[in-house]
DNA sequence: GATGAATGAGGGTTCATTCAT
DNA sequence: GATGAATGAACCCTCATTCAT
């Protein structure tokens, strides 16, 4: 069984790949995807050029590599919350929000936005493994809580039809602003995730008669 | 003789310039800025390389002018639309919310934002322009409808203080999905405003004691 | 007769044609011949660019005129020079030299020496005129000077077969001098000359037997 | 092991910079500096064009790298010949007009100085380095012959006080005109030299009383 | 004649990628 | 495997020259 790409690495192996990864991570964050150079990545990981090549077989692959490395562990983390004792449904809802908002807010997934956006168009793989891995099951739970709410009574009638688009608007633009004006006009996330979460669950509340 | 935007080119020039603007914003739509290359902008523009560098000092001056010539008209729509009569806060935060939403659902602004968010960080001067130009305003405008509708009554207690990203967080979701999964999963943005406004103001409405 | 190149050119353009080579004299003074920008000479001499095109076929051309603009009237000059009424052989002498002097010293010589020795290679013609209606007959000037004066027994025996470079010497220096170090060791060319002079004239003085 | 001149590059690195430093000054010598391409350089130095630049940052540090490549060793021979053991005056001030002679009539020099005449100007830092390493030590060397000389007798009073560049005018004229004129009228510089010499020593022989 | 906008070939420089050691 | 020198295609920008007005 020839050793395969990247599964098989030995122990030293691995540790040099996620060298150069994390490298690759702060040199994207600093100047984009065009922007960086492997020069810069290689001393940063402090190896030869050349040893990048090894370990990667061009630029894109390693923007793959840079992606999917900070990518999996919150695919992981969110299988792992989801895989929590049921609570109420406002309570899982919050939960989830929460789950959203660390995600994006966290340095590592605010970059890989950024560089999604930014590069996205040209790494068709990488937007779907997002997608398919992160988004979709993220809107999927947020729906099934919504649906949940309302079966129950917890939330009020037509809360089941609801776009779970609504409840991850909040943390997304959280991220963008930090991207872009966290120097102008710095935001508070915590604060405004509190009174997102408030005002949406209001809206959820079942009509009185 | 109607003063053109920018009164110190002939009709003629301005026209060239426009277009020059309008193939760069093709161009970096489809390749971002790194990735464009001059070349091809003049190719679209159907003019010769050194005529870009006729009416742009280089590439960066370029991207300021493709930024502001899709981002000014926004901003004279903006003005216009906070001097329409008023009507009560509901409706006003409505309309603002309909605003922002089509100014990021627009084709144009869309690929603004993708730019921004690309390449924004390298790019202070219009990062600050838009933010000071759209952003602020805008923000200001919805806080004013929240502080409007709880002293009037329309709103419950505390909605004054709440934080205008709440409302503004669907629509730059929106646009941020449009950007990055749409081929994938189709957005229905019109839909997921009205769940966003009818489910938004639920959650504004006065308690019933 | 068709009009030719310049000698038939009404007042008013060849009024123009000065103001044209007289500002890419300074412009070549400032720039060279390589980095002088057509544009730069075009807006010195306060027309459109395309009107240097209008009087010089090109940038070579341009070159060509403006040396010859400076080096003709030095010819002029250097005719009646020599028809002056004969003195003795050291008076003409000196006076030879401090032609050539004042010649190179001048700034516009200056610049000419900078430009021929710079492009010269590239430039045969220039090179050609300038040797053929200068440096000869100047050579030559300085040589009847020591035949005669050794004829004369004015110098000593063995001067008339000097080469007449030995004099003009100091003056090439003093330029190249001026050209180069100027800023960092300013030469007092007067004071120079004057010594110059002196020692020469004592090596020709014939020996006391 | 002996130390390289630049103690920072391996033998083999040494080597390369040097053909590309070789290569430089032929095609800098055939185009002058602005004309030259990297291209043409690349070419003769049997690198490819990339490479220039590794081991220089740009045109002008190459430029400053073919200057100093040949005006170091020349420094080198001004040294050790300025350690010669002491002779007459006389034979220590022809020694001196020799070397600026062969200095300046060296290919290489010649072209550095036709270099410097043209670009100096603009290299600051070229001219500086050229005048205090060479043109001000050879001054002094050529006074302090003079002054000796006056000292001891062997030369007329008021030598001393004559400028050193009465002596170093020929040779730098010699150089001017092989630039300028050599394939119009070829100069024998070593005739000249002599006749400059002789000439030269005769105007400082002390008067007989 | 005069203008100056437009042209496009050309050149300096960068940097992803390769490969001999 | 690791290295880093070498490569050369690509791209931004300049500027001599042209030509429609």
């Amino acid at each position: 069984m020839a050793s395969a790409s990247n599964v098989f690495l030995s122990k030293a192996k691995q540790r040099r790949r996620d060298d150069i990864v994390s490298a690759a991570l702060k040199v994207f964050e600093r100047d984009g995807f065009e922007g960086a150079r492997i020069d810069d990545v290689a001393e940063m990981a402090e190896v030869a050029k050349g040893t990048v090549y090894l370990y990667f077989e061009n630029k894109q692959a390693l923007f793959k590599g840079v992606i999917q490395a900070v990518v999996k562990p919150a695919v992981e983390r969110l299988r792992r919350a989801s895989e929590e004792p049921d609570r109420s449904a406002s309570e899982r809802l919050c939960a989830q929000i929460d789950i959203i908002s660390n995600h994006l807010a966290r340095g590592q997934m605010k970059t890989v936005l950024r560089l999604m956006i930014a590069e996205g168009p040209r790494h068709d793989e990488v937007r779907r493994f997002y997608y398919q891995e992160i988004v979709a099951p993220g809107m999927k739970a947020i729906r099934k809580c919504l649906v949940d709410g309302e079966a129950s009574g917890e939330f009020r009638r037509g809360a089941g039809a609801l776009e779970p688009q609504i409840f991850a608007g909040v943390p997304v633009m959280a991220a963008v602003w930090q991207i872009l004006f966290n120097d102008l006009d710095r935001l508070d996330i915590d604060r405004l995730l509190k009174s997102h979460l408030a005002n949406s669950l209001a809206g959820l509340r079942p009509e009185v008669p």
